[in-house]
DNA sequence: CGGGTCTTTGAACCACATCAAGGTCTGTGG
DNA sequence: CCACAGACCTTGATGTGGTTCAAAGACCCG
């Protein structure tokens, strides 16, 4: 079932089992096995990089579960991920070669290890591999994105919605259930991935449960109404501002740039 | 003092100066201006591109103010970034190969062009693009995450007044003044930005302004105590949580994994 | 079993949103 | 040049969603 292959009494994967793992489609058929990278086990509790940390190695998770956190000058921490099978750790350190957050172990984990000097020097070799690199830093982006807008814009009930859709909807990649799953973090993480307190969270859960959307027993979640959860939205949908937005764009496009060959796309929507 | 030179009526760039503007270091001399990154201008109010429109092109920030933004269901705006100068716009199109965000001119702005499929064929001729790639979207990535702490921790007050700080070291980096300069956004757009009301933001700039920490008239921001905001905390610094934190990571640590050959970084702090 | 961590639930409070009204600035056309 | 419209900003009054504080039940692991 798992990717990789026995080596040295460890465990190793190709770019090919790489690949898959990041759902990142691959294009070309690169030689498999003569490029191996190794996995490292970690346990629950324990740290894989910490912030601060010089950085040299990005990571992919192969299972397990992780959170990665900021942690402020009061030494409380921020839950920015909860990174699982098929997501990458790490590259916010390329950028200034050293880690700014920590991961850590929610359950014992299996890593592939990604060293990165490795990487930019196979970039020359495979070329595809860049392309890669790409769409994964971009997928997390939008990610990142995406949960602005959620911690800008949503109610408490709305992100704790979201929160278990979209946790439902990650097991189901992994081809577990997505009706009925296991927490693998406290109240706590939850409520400080999504701007709230512990109690907060606790309370939502069950209303969730006393309306019948889901069941709650621990850390246990049964997803009864998905849709429900879905479209569950902010209290007052803001009454609308529709209009004016409208006249804005007609106004603004009015007038227009003219670049000289190529004619960037000027989205008239 | 405009990078870039004319030919064919318009503004060209070099890999050079499209690295200076990054501020992202240059590891090697490519012979200057046999490949060159063409210029585009738009209008206050246009937009450079908008959800959901296919993606093909990076653009980065040569002058002028923007906003990029998310849409939900009803409308709603919710503002993510306001890139200037040295900022790169579109990355979260490479993942899905279409936008995920609209990006709209704050001001008349200067933009340069880089065609992302021109971009991947130069990687094979000019091998350090790639280390400049992964550079400027690590950047965004560790910017987007100190945004989700701010939003999951901060009060407004403290949001507000980073906000102000933040703006104040981008114009100094630019060369501008980081004592007094103008706001290219509105108080709503700056509350979308901030996870707030527009009411709310302006109460608090009122509120600084009474306290002496900054002086406000519309859009016009004196910054006179910058050490003052950059220290401005959440109201309820949260009880030490220091004493559980370093007894939960001894034990966490206690047990360790141990890797073949390299044995990845295991922080003790 | 017993101590520690996690979770639930209740009651009170308050930071921020909402609703509302008036003031200011800008551009436009008479 | 002035008047007017529309967008933006400020400030006050009021309401409430979510936090804070508190206490007790459930689970886990040695």
């Amino acid at each position: 079932m798992e990717a990789g292959r026995q080596r040295q009494g460890r465990l190793w994967s190709n770019l090919k089992e790489v690949c898959d793992l990041l759902r990142i489609a691959t294009i070309s058929t690169v030689a498999a096995d003569e490029l191996l990278f190794q996995h490292v086990q970690f346990k629950t509790g324990q740290r894989i990089h910490t912030i601060g940390q010089p950085f040299d190695t990005l990571y992919i998770v192969n299972s397990g579960f992780l959170k990665t956190v900021l942690i402020d000058e009061f030494g409380n921490e921020q839950v920015l991920s909860f990174p699982m099978k098929g997501d990458m750790l790490g590259v916010d350190g390329i950028h200034t070669r050293h880690y700014s957050s920590e991961a850590v172990a929610l359950s014992d984990c299996d890593l592939i290890l990604l060293p990165f000097k490795k990487l930019t020097a196979l970039g020359r070799v495979h070329l595809e591999l860049e392309n890669v690199m790409y769409g994964v830093m971009s997928r997390e982006l939008v990610r990142e994105q995406a949960m602005i807008g959620m911690l800008g814009a949503l109610s408490a009930e709305a992100r704790v919605a979201r929160f278990l859709v979209a946790l439902a909807e990650r097991f189901a990649l992994m081809g577990y259930s997505s009706k009925l799953f296991n927490l693998r973090m406290t109240r706590h993480e939850i409520g400080s991935y999504l701007g709230l307190t512990l109690e907060t969270v606790s309370r939502t859960l069950s209303a969730f449960n006393e309306i019948g959307l889901i069941t709650v027993d621990q850390r246990t979640i049964g997803i009864k109404d998905p849709d429900a959860l879905k479209t569950l939205r902010r209290l007052p949908p803001s009454r609308s501002r529709a209009k004016q937005l409208a006249a804005a764009r007609l106004k603004a496009d009015a007038g227009a740039a003219s670049p000289a060959t190529a004619t960037p796309m000027l989205a008239t929507m």
